[in-house]
Order: C-alpha cells, then sequence, then structure tokens
DNA sequence: GAGCACTGC
C-alpha cells in the first residue's frame, strides 16, 4: 500500500522553539492584546478548570448540553422547529415522503440496507413508522448508536414526538443508565448495550426489529453485532435487521446479509466545491495557516473549519493565526474583519469545547481547529469553508509485542469526503484539500481500517467463546482480523486461564466475561478473591479503566507533579491509584480537594460509577468483599496475578526488556518508581505505549517468587537455590516455538468442533510442558521494599 | 525527563 510520506511540520518546530526562547504564550497574548489569550486555556487555572467542572453536575448536564449539537440529530433548536408543530416537523422531513415505500421493502425482506443521507430524519422516523406499522406488538424495535449522547437525545426527542414521557414508550440504555420500563417498545441504545444483552439472550427474544444505525462508522461493536445478528437473521425468521449506512458502504454491507436491497433517501445538504492542492505542501500546518487568513481576508461570510491530527499541531496553527491576525492588523490601514480562533478536541475541558458553538460578534468570522472529533462527534452549524489537512491520528496495536502505538496516518478517501460534507450544511461550500488529487484517487485507502483490525482482540474472543463460537477463525466477520491477532489473543487467554487447552471457556472464563473489563483486569479481580483483598483490586480496576486522573496544565507543570508526588507509594503505580482513590474517599469525594491536588474530577466520578458498577456484578457472582487491610504486597500479588505476560526485567538505568519477547521497556517520568534511588529487578506494567519510546504505563515492583508461583509456565525458581530463572525470552527461536504453539491449538480446536465435548481441562503440568524451554540463570538481588501507604 | 485521534461496556 503506497502511503503519502508525512514530514514533521516545520511551523510546529519553529513555535516550539520561539516559545521556549523565553517568549511565553501569556506575554504574547498580552503584547497582542487580544481577547484570544483564553482561547488556548494556557492561562487557566486547576481551581477554573474544577469550577467548570462542577457546574456541570457530574458531567451529566454538559452531555446534554452538548447532545442538542451532536451528529445534527436532534433539530429542535432550528428556528425551523420552533415555528412548527412537532408533526408538521416530521412530515417536512425527506424520509416522509419514502415512509411506504420503505415500509414495503421492510415487509418484504428481512433485512434491508438503508443509505440515508446526513438530514434526512432516519434516526428520529425510522424506528416510529415501524412502531405505526405494528411491529413492536410482538417485541421491541432496538436501534443502536455508536455514542451515548445520540442515543440519549434521538431517544428524548423521539418521545417528545410522540408525545409520551421519556422512559415510557420510547426509552434509551446506556452504561449506568437503563430508562426504560415494561411499557417500552421503542429502546435506542449503544451497540456495546446490545452486544451485552446478546450474552443473556443469545438470540434476542425481545427484539422484532433491530436497526444498526450508523454501521459505517464499523466500531468495534458494529463489526462484532454484524456477525451475531446474521445468525440470529437465520433462525429467527420473525426477525428484522435495518443496517444504515453511507452510501460508499451500501453494497458491502448488503453483500454481506446476502443480497438484501439497498434503500435510498435522500438527504438535505448543500454542493460542496472541492479544491485540490496542485502539488503537495512541505507542511501542512503552515499552508493551512496560509489558506485560512486567504479565506478570511478575501472570500465572502462563512466560518472555517480545519482538519488537523491533534493538540500540539491545533495549538501551533491557533497560535500562528493568531500572530499573522496581529500582523496584519497592525501593518494595514483600513479595518480588518475579526477573526475568532478557536481549538476543539477531545481532552480540551468541556467549557472551553463550549465556545465552538457559541455565536460569533456582529462582523467576527469563526475559525475553528479541530481533530478529527469534528468529522463524525459533533457538528457545528455554519461552516461554509474547510481545510483538510489530509491526516488524522489512529491507534495501531502490535500484537506480537502487546504495544499501542498512537500514529498519523493520511486518512481515507470516505473520510475525506466526510469533512469536506462538514461545508455543506448550511448552505454551499468550499473544501480546500491540502493534497493533489492523485493522492486522493491513487494514495489514499477507500475507507480507514476497520478498528477490529487494529487492536488487541482479548475482549472479543472471550465475548464470542462465551456465545460458543467453536471456532473463531471461522466466524463471520465482515472484515476479519488478522489470523496471528485471533491467534495471539487466543493465547494470551489461555494463559490466564480462561480458556483450556482445545479452546473453550474455562469456569474462571466464564466469571471473567460477566465483568465490562479487559480480560487482564477481569483476572486481576477474581484473583482478589483468591488472596483476600476484593476491595483493594476492585478500586485499581476501576481507576485502571478511566484516563488518567493526574491533571498537569502546561504552565502549572512543576507545581502539579510535586502535588502527584505526594501520592506515590514508591514500589508501585498501582497502589498509587489506590492511594488516590482512597485519599479521595476519606475526604468525601470532594471536587474542591481534587482542584487542590490536581485531580481530574470527572476522572474520579467516573472511577467511582464504574466500582459501584463492578460491585454489583461482584454481588450477583456471590464474590464477597475481602480487604487485606494495610498487606499491600497481598495486592501486588494480585497484580502480579494478571500481568505477569508484562513482566520485564532490569536492562540498565530506568531501561528494561519485556521477559516474553524482548521488547525494551522504559519507565516514564511520572512513573512513582522513576525517580527511586535503586530500580527493581523485577516489574510488571498495565500497557505499552509507543511515543518517543516504548514507555510502560502504570508499573508495580515484583518479587520473582511470585512469578514462579504465579505463572509457573514462564518462571521457575531452581530448588534448594535462591537463584531465578527466567525460562522465556521469545524474541527469535521461541517465537517460532509459539507459533507452533498457536498451529497446535487451531488444530485441535477444529478438532475438537468435530469430536464430541467433554474432554476435561488437562492439568498444570501438561500446560507447563507444552510450552516449557530451557531458560536463563539470573541472579536475584533485588530485595522487595516493605514500605506502607500513606501521605 | 514526557504525551494524550475517537468511541464504548
Amino acid at each position: 500500500m503506497a502511503v503519502i510520506a508525512r514530514k514533521g511540520s516545520p511551523l510546529v518546530r519553529e513555535i516550539r522553539e520561539k516559545q521556549s526562547m523565553g517568549k511565553s504564550r501569556q506575554r504574547f497574548w498580552e503584547l497582542a492584546g487580544s481577547k484570544l489569550g483564553h482561547i488556548l486555556g494556557v492561562e487557566r487555572t486547576a481551581e477554573q478548570v474544577g469550577a467548570g467542572a462542577d457546574q456541570g453536575d457530574a458531567g451529566f448536564r454538559e452531555e446534554l448540553k452538548f447532545s442538542q449539537h451532536l451528529e445534527g440529530k436532534a433539530e429542535a433548536a432550528s428556528d425551523f422547529a420552533r415555528s412548527k408543530s412537532l408533526s408538521d416537523q416530521r412530515q417536512y422531513l425527506p424520509i416522509y415522503a419514502a415512509r411506504d415505500d420503505l415500509l414495503g421493502v421492510v415487509r418484504e425482506n428481512q433485512v434491508v440496507v438503508v443509505v440515508g443521507e446526513t438530514g434526512s430524519g432516519k434516526t428520529t422516523q425510522l424506528t416510529q413508522y415501524l412502531h405505526e406499522d405494528g411491529y413492536t406488538r410482538t417485541g421491541l424495535v432496538g436501534c443502536t448508536q455508536p455514542r451515548r449522547v445520540a442515543a440519549m437525545s434521538v431517544a428524548r426527542r423521539v418521545s417528545e414526538e410522540m408525545g409520551t414521557a421519556l422512559g415510557d414508550e420510547t426509552g434509551y440504555a446506556i452504561r449506568f443508565e437503563d430508562v426504560t420500563s415494561p411499557n417500552t417498545k421503542i429502546k435506542y441504545m449503544t451497540d456495546g448495550v446490545l452486544l451485552c444483552e446478546t450474552l443473556k439472550d443469545a438470540d434476542l427474544d425481545r427484539y422484532r426489529v433491530i436497526i444498526m444505525d450508523e454501521a459505517h462508522e464499523r466500531s468495534l461493536d458494529t463489526d462484532v453485532l454484524f456477525g451475531i445478528l446474521k445468525k440470529v437473521v437465520a433462525c429467527r425468521r420473525d426477525f428484522k435487521l435495518i443496517v444504515t449506512s453511507a452510501t460508499l458502504n451500501a453494497e458491502k454491507f448488503s453483500k454481506f446479509f446476502g443480497g438484501a436491497p439497498v434503500f435510498h433517501i435522500p438527504g438535505r445538504t448543500f454542493p460542496v466545491n472541492i479544491i485540490f492542492s496542485k502539488t503537495p505542501w512541505e507542511d501542512y500546518v503552515e499552508a493551512a495557516v496560509k489558506q485560512a487568513i486567504a479565506i478570511h481576508m478575501t472570500s465572502g461570510p462563512g466560518d472555517i473549519l480545519i482538519f488537523m491530527t491533534g493538540q500540539e499541531e491545533i495549538e501551533t496553527a491557533c497560535y500562528a493565526l493568531a500572530e499573522r491576525m496581529v500582523q496584519i492588523v497592525s501593518s494595514s490601514s483600513k479595518a480588518v474583519p475579526k477573526l475568532s480562533i478557536l481549538p476543539i478536541y477531545s481532552q480540551l475541558p468541556a467549557d472551553l469545547q463550549a465556545k465552538i458553538f457559541q455565536k460569533a460578534e456582529e462582523g467576527t468570522r469563526k475559525c475553528i481547529v479541530a481533530t478529527n472529533i469534528a468529522e463524525t462527534s459533533l457538528t457545528v452549524d455554519g461552516i461554509f469553508y474547510v481545510i483538510d489537512t489530509g491526516y488524522g491520528k489512529m491507534k495501531v496495536y502490535n500484537p506480537r509485542m502487546g504495544m499501542d502505538a498512537l500514529q498519523v496516518f493520511p486518512c481515507s478517501r470516505a473520510a475525506a469526503d466526510q469533512r469536506a460534507g462538514r461545508a455543506g450544511r448550511t448552505g454551499p461550500g468550499t473544501c480546500y484539500r491540502l493534497f493533489t488529487e492523485s493522492a486522493y484517487q491513487n494514495e489514499m485507502l477507500p475507507n480507514p481500517v476497520p478498528e477490529i483490525q487494529r487492536t488487541n482482540l482479548g475482549n472479543v474472543v472471550l465475548l464470542l467463546k462465551s456465545l460458543n463460537v467453536e471456532n473463531l477463525l471461522d466466524f463471520d466477520f465482515m472484515d476479519p482480523p488478522p489470523q496471528e491477532n485471533i491467534l495471539n489473543s487466543m493465547y494470551q487467554l489461555w494463559l490466564l486461564g480462561a480458556l483450556n487447552n482445545v479452546g473453550g471457556l474455562t469456569s474462571l472464563g466464564c466469571k471473567m466475561v460477566e465483568f465490562p473489563l479487559d480480560p487482564c483486569l477481569a483476572k486481576m479481580l477474581l484473583m482478589g478473591k483468591e488472596l483476600g483483598c476484593v476491595e483493594e483490586v476492585l478500586t485499581i480496576v476501576s481507576m485502571l479503566s478511566v484516563p488518567s486522573v493526574f491533571f498537569r496544565p502546561k504552565d502549572r507543570a512543576e507545581e502539579s507533579d510535586a502535588a502527584r508526588e505526594k501520592f506515590f507509594v514508591p514500589e508501585s503505580d498501582h497502589l498509587t491509584l489506590l492511594n488516590v482513590y482512597l485519599q479521595w474517599e476519606s475526604n468525601q469525594y470532594r471536587s474542591d480537594w481534587c482542584n487542590d491536588h490536581f485531580l481530574h474530577v470527572k476522572g474520579l466520578q467516573k472511577a467511582r460509577e464504574v466500582r459501584s458498577q463492578l460491585l454489583d456484578i461482584l454481588k450477583t457472582l456471590k464474590i464477597p468483599l475481602s480487604s487485606c487491610r494495610m498487606e499491600w504486597d497481598v495486592v501486588r500479588k494480585a497484580i502480579c496475578s494478571a500481568y505477569f505476560q508484562n513482566t520485564a526485567r532490569l536492562k540498565g538505568v530506568r531501561e528494561y526488556v519485556n521477559c516474553q519477547h524482548g521488547t525494551p521497556c522504559h519507565l516514564h517520568p511520572s512513573s512513582a518508581l522513576y525517580g527511586l534511588g535503586y530500580t527493581p529487578d523485577y516489574i510488571v506494567y498495565h500497557e505499552l505505549v509507543l511515543t518517543k519510546k516504548e514507555y510502560m504505563q502504570c508499573v508495580s515492583a515484583v518479587d520473582p517468587q511470585w512469578l514462579a508461583e504465579l505463572a509457573p509456565m514462564f518462571f521457575s525458581v531452581k530448588e534448594g537455590d535462591t537463584s531465578f530463572l527466567d525460562r522465556r525470552r521469545w524474541h527469535d527461536e521461541e517465537k517460532t516455538a509459539m507459533e507452533e504453539e498457536m498451529e497446535k491449538l487451531r488444530q485441535e480446536q477444529a478438532e475438537a468442533t468435530s469430536r464430541e465435548k467433554g474432554r476435561g481441562e488437562k492439568s498444570g503440568k501438561q500446560q507447563q510442558q507444552q510450552v516449557a524451554m530451557p531458560g536463563l540463570k539470573k541472579g536475584l538481588t533485588y530485595p522487595m521494599p516493605k514500605r506502607r501507604m500513606g501521605l
């Protein structure tokens, strides 16, 4: 595959240098006398951020506030809507004219692919048409959405249109919230929720119709649902499936479902004039800034939207735009129209994000600089000009090293078209593409690589196994993930004890499926039961399930670092997280306390929600809460028992290598172990992420004896000797051993499908023999520190 | 001595 080479942006470098040379940004804003200062958020203090979050009532109201802007689905805010009755509005939608034809096609076919363009009204109307046509007499009409806010806001809108209370005839279900009742006929939900429901009810008997909305987005959950629903369609003649999609994927979806008819509903958008670059740009950040200034100075009214790859580029572009505007204003004798420069990316605090939806002052043009958050997740009206750099960041997974990397890739043609479409929502628009037409035609992929092909499949494998899918390599994926990826995930699950030697689910595996967690975290929780520290592990697992709770604003880096260090437990980042949570708890979960200690309130609140959800599941599994009190070593042992695959051995200053595959692993400067006077010989890490180096995130020191005890297939201690045998370094010759192992697993699995089940699990010893390898002798040098937690 | 595309259970 040919890809466009990506060169670093000289502009980003230049501005970074300028800032580090003492001309701080804050000073710049003062000099410029500009009101733009707040935009970059550089002067905001922790207190301000916290205060902003507090007003939002645990984020819920914020979500609602945004919901009306999201995906353009709740049209209640438009002037048109206010002047018409709800039923008039329904008739005005493009889908209304196609209502009877559409219902006819649905009646005659079990599966229908609906191509509904933006603004057609499909999301709110399809469910109601099916309800009116009598489908809800014998079951639910379910409609899945890729995002929580969409499920909530659409359900609210539909219940308004139907004149019933939300949660009565129309309801929604998202994680932590089930707003439905026995009376519910139309149910909106995230695809993840429906996937969870298939665990309890594989045939989805409650549902008469499922609508998979926005299926072209191809989330991991959607792709798994495709395969599952195809089976349901085959075994339930009364079941209907409607898949909505963008034009580009319609044929593919139709083919997957055995030639299902494709039904088109026109949308209500305006034409967009596409302008390609004649030659490729050396620096697309610079090019985008120039283009935006050119539009602002010469083109008619209308806001500008620029697509960039990430936070740093966005900040650079905003800075450069502001700088150029100051130059222009000071050198021009005439009045220059104002430009309001607004960054947007998901990590930006919510109150700053909201600014992009505020109306600009009269005579001021908005210029929004966004990541691909503006591609699908949120919609801003009034955009007439789009500037598309043609790049975006994507997370890719390397199964062999178990490592994630966030990398810049050229976006796909579908994504470029989606971006261009953002200029045509309010009126005819223009899209400036900073790449050549030839690059678009010949070098860009038609569609983005679906998530299922570039992610860790641990959860997917566990889920499908619990749905009794015998052979995963035969599962009907629309785009099958790489075989190595599946087999590797199976191997990891086998190591954890979730799968037996014939690839079937063990009793441990069955319990692990119950938790909405990565397999390793679920295992940690269940090992907490064995070791008597459920309470502690529960908190750690919850904290690991949310993004980092440590808040580190650039302008108060040292201060926030010092605040973080106060929570450090020297031998463990995991215990540091536990410490943070316990301290928060003993301070009555107060927000102001979080702000004082540079902690994200929202992150901690989410962790608390996750914790309570997991607690409920523990209750249903009849697992009692146990605590190890102050014996923190027991907690580290539980961590070790779930993450022994992520064991790394010391090999230099703060440098480690993974014991399994020899990948170099570095301690991250934010780790509690980083500044220690000693470095432990053996550690386990939560995950490995490639940025500038391969950095381990969330690290705990472990005792090698534990490894031998908890992961005998990898590690052992020689009898009568304290020396430690690190048996495995699977880098070169051993790699083939793994492949053999996988081949064996695959064969056994294929045999098992044809043979009757009932072969018991092999003993641990046999498992050990399967992977046993002669190892290297290593001295045991690291005395484990016996430290106790506390501030 | 350093990094955060975007979702979801």
